[in-house]
DNA sequence: TGATACTTGACTATTTTAGTCAGGTTTATA
DNA sequence: TATAAACCTGACTAAAATAGTCAAGTATCA
């Protein structure tokens, strides 16, 4: 089980968004360099940050990204969802005809990744952009 | 982010056998064909099992596998581990050249994916086989 | 009008996953 | 003691996912 650099530089990148964005528009540019994450793949991430009303893009010289809420409303969840990371544990949910064992009752097991799946849904459901700056007070970069 | 079979099948496997063993032990054969494993992965997945102690085997005629400690003393944790399942979020754990952006402070969101490991793994910690069949009383296969 | 920066879509190398396959060894029991 | 059931091991591989790259734009400001 692990986390995919989509979702991580996601997330990386909209912190870093989220710190340097109070005047101007920040571009991918900068972003890619602080963060070090190619240019090309933050592109196909903003992409997507951008349809999911995450962020909004500024053309043109000076131009770049801003958030298009408010930190502290931004959940990870918006993030991971946006971006197409998704927690998944069962391949059982929609009945397919694989799923759990191919038989119509549940498999010994569906309850606990049902469960594994809230209580990781949960913790994302709470945590906002904000919280993170905040744990970073006296960091920087 | 993902479960991947490998762990999902260990704990199917270990929970049928918790359910199955009280007396003979349990074939990966039988196994096999209740969960719908296929029999050449179960043995993958039970050789490591094995090495790490969660199970003994049986050989022989009418031989199988028994668990090595009480239902209530296997933790998931411990079967993840045993089949190299583990939660990884950050890759900047053991100061690789590329982690945390190759620099010396940690990234801005390193603090993140350390809660969320820990977020995980006390869930892992927590629940043990017994409590999985517990849950599934009412039920059978 | 040029530079900067966003926008899109197609393409691809690498890695991981989820197995399969082949060829054993061990042991209970008939 | 033969044999079948069951364990045991390691090598191999097809398919999918990942993590990007590359190319060719378009929009806008200075």
């Amino acid at each position: 089980m692990k986390l995919t650099s989509k979702g991580r530089y996601a997330v990386m990148a909209l912190a870093d968004l989220a710190r340097f964005d109070s005047i101007n528009p920040v571009s991918l540019r900068d972003i890619s360099l602080r963060q070090g994450i190619s240019l090309d793949y933050l592109e196909q991430i903003f992409s997507k940050l951008r349809k999911k009303e995450i962020v909004q893009s500024v053309r043109g010289t000076q131009g770049g990204y801003v958030l298009n809420k408010k930190a502290k409303e931004i959940k990870l969840t918006n993030i991971f969802d946006a971006v197409d990371e998704k927690v998944k544990t069962v391949q059982c949910k929609k009945e397919s005809k694989k799923g759990c064992n191919g038989k119509s009752t549940k498999c010994l097991t569906h309850n606990l990744w049902d469960e594994l799946e809230n209580h990781i849904n949960n913790f994302f459901d709470e945590k906002s952009l904000e919280d993170l700056l905040k744990d970073n007070t006296e960091r920087r970069i």
